[in-house]
DNA sequence: CGAGGTGATTGGCAATCTGGCTAACAATTA
DNA sequence: TAATTGTTAGCCAGATTGCCAATCACCTCG
């Protein structure tokens, strides 16, 4: 129920909306294009492209020629009319420091520059080193400080964004209340956080095997914990405290007190599966070494079927409370896992959960998380945009 | 992110909807108070009221004295102008014969009407029922047959919007693929369906302890069957095929195979609260006696804890994956267990729950399914009047 | 094989229409 | 008298239709 009102500088605002957000969804869209889409006429498109192009907002990037017919110009958002990073902070257990990736990519979603590196947060401010990080991202990509609009980081852990706030993170210093402002006013940008896992549903949504979907549940295999992305309709659900998802919590049932009570962590967290691994004889030192052997092991049937019989609990669960279309199994350990485990946990799920959910292996090869962080980071900013259009013009 | 584009003609609209819109939610408004609602000035607001007067939708129901000047006009949204119909279809298992209980309301929320009585479904066919109800309720409030616009259906299943079809429903007839389009032809309106949980949720959220809340979950203890509504900023979670919130048939999960399979409807379905309450002697025919005769005695506490450790079970389960700020404790069981039952699920979850979620009984004491149903069609119908300005004058 | 005609399409201009705004004004009541 | 309501008149912004020149592909004819 639009409860929205006004006069015609509303109007003109909105064609203009309209016509941006069409050029950033479709990239390059000529004015006839934009007549079908918009149903305005072709005065009017004009009108609206030249005020867009005045802004800087949008350019001509070619032409369409083998019609009847001038060559039709053909308009698409200007990549370089802001940008957006992305960082995504890795905790990647005992075996190392943590570590940092960051992107950045211009409005297309181009990716223009990347960053890997090991930060020591113990010695180092997470305030200064993303400083930096971001600085070193727009030195590489040749983009000035005023190019990035935003800057989305990607943790593992829980962000509360009406507190502004991260929590449940294990990296130091991350935990800071302040930390988040205190960054976006040493970056002079927006700042977005949010948990890794959604992240990458997010990029699931956008690139990988939920794109078609209507919504999907994304479970996450991390080679230390796990986690859920609910995604639906195409946003995601964080809940009261944006600790919607952390599944790794959900106690079990214990039918008498004989059992200690357990939660989903301890059944299919890093450790169950280093645990899983040694019962079943499959050889290795991390979670996922062991599901690397497991896969690449013909014999190795037996560990898969007892993995997915404890993740069919967790999904279980998830699939009586949402009724997905669709599920999502991602993470290192999953992808390891591939078909033979997809297969394994499809069995088990139908055995177990009373709807039928499809379920499905990330096709994602990238970093998901990394990912993710950039399309978020870059909605943000197209609506940043947008938003600016309605009110210049107001 | 609106992509809505048009010309003069849909600023006409826009302004005209947004004023019926601040009319339908507060009720009584002077020019000069839609003005400071809608930004508009006093001769496009006296335009669009003079448009909607001519409409029938809007008339003037008093007039404002006291201040300096003539006496302001007070407008309302015309009662008259469209009614909503509700139906509750409940099966009230082996003691009788499923039991409807109906509705009707004006625009303004008003009830006019309202009807219950019990139809053997196995002797008459739904669709002959149903028109049959929605005709005695126009007699008894006096209304003409097209004065309906929408007639919200309650019923105890899942209801598939895309295939049009009531799914895991007990009473008689009401699966058959076809019935709800057959319905809706039948009465000459628009027939919407719900889940009869979807639809407390509704009422709570309207007129019940959710009003305030950013979203919460709506655990329903029935007497039969448990269900749950999952409510987001107000609007609710269906699922893929409408089947969210279907924890009844949620498995448990078994550290061992040698417990059998068990699901929460086993653990807090109406046999199981019999069952607990012949455990701890506490009399009563029906799950709804046996909680009333422990709320009066204060020798049950045994009972209630066992029975909130129980509800526990679930809620943890829902809590770690929605992450609510508020859970409502509804339903015929939760509602005689009352203030007692409260304090020990929230003793309960507390502990066996990570993330620390409001608890709340339910404030309604009418049919709250009803109420809800209520609420939805009269939506629906404000929705539909507000669209049909767009288009008329599109 | 080349040149010119034909038709479709692009994009700009002028005139018109719709709708909302400001300003002035009559009417009414504390 | 002062404040407030609601109407009328004139104005302005923005979108639309209709018209036109320019351009390019394609076809036909010499």
């Amino acid at each position: 129920m639009t409860r929205l009102a006004g006069s015609s500088k509303l109007l003109r605002a909105m064609n203009a909306s309209a016509a941006l957000g069409h050029l950033l969804e479709a990239g390059g869209l000529t004015r006839a294009d934009l007549r079908k889409l918009t149903q305005l006429s072709t005065p009017t498109i004009s009108e609206v492209l030249r005020r867009l192009t005045e802004a800087g907002l949008v350019t001509v990037v070619g032409y369409h020629s083998g019609r009847p017919g001038p060559n039709a110009e053909i308009y698409a958002a200007n990549p370089d009319a802001a940008y957006a990073a992305a960082v995504s902070v890795r905790d990647i257990g005992a075996s190392g420091a943590p570590s940092v990736v960051a992107a950045l990519c211009d409005l297309t979603g181009a990716e223009r520059a990347r960053i890997e590196r090991r930060i020591d947060f113990l010695r180092t401010d997470p305030k200064t080193a993303l400083v930096e990080v971001v600085a070193d991202l727009r030195e590489e990509a040749g983009v000035a400080a005023e190019g990035i609009h935003h800057v989305q980081l990607g943790v593992a852990g829980s962000y509360d964004s009406r507190a502004q706030t991260i929590r449940h993170v294990d990296v130091p210093g991350f935990s800071r209340p302040g930390l988040v402002p205190e960054i976006a006013a040493a970056l002079g940008t927006r700042v977005g956080v949010d948990n890794d896992v959604n992240l990458a549903a997010v990029a699931e949504r956008r690139h990988g095997v939920g794109t078609d979907a209507d919504g999907f549940a994304l479970i996450w295999l991390g080679q230390e914990g796990l986690g859920l992305a609910i995604d639906i309709g195409g946003t995601l659900l964080r809940g009261a405290r944006g600790g919607a998802g952390e599944i790794g919590y959900m106690p079990l049932y214990a039918p008498d007190s004989t059992h200690r009570k357990v939660d989903l962590q301890d059944l299919v967290g890093g450790a169950a599966v280093l645990a899983l691994g040694r019962d079943h004889g499959v050889p290795g030192r991390t979670p996922l070494e062991v599901v690397q052997a497991a896969a690449a092991d013909p014999e190795a049937g037996e560990f898969f079927t007892e993995l997915a019989d404890r993740v069919s609990v967790g999904l279980a669960a998830v699939i009586a409370v949402l009724d997905p279309s669709l599920v999502v199994l991602a993470g290192p350990v999953a992808q390891a896992g591939g078909q033979t485990l997809l297969a394994a946990v499809t069995t088990a799920v139908r055995r177990a959960a009373p709807l039928e959910s499809a379920i499905a292996v990330t096709t994602i090869d990238d970093d998901a998380v990394l990912l993710g962080a950039l399309d978020a980071g870059l909605t943000a900013v197209r609506e940043a945009l947008i938003a600016s259009i309605r009110d210049d013009q107001a």
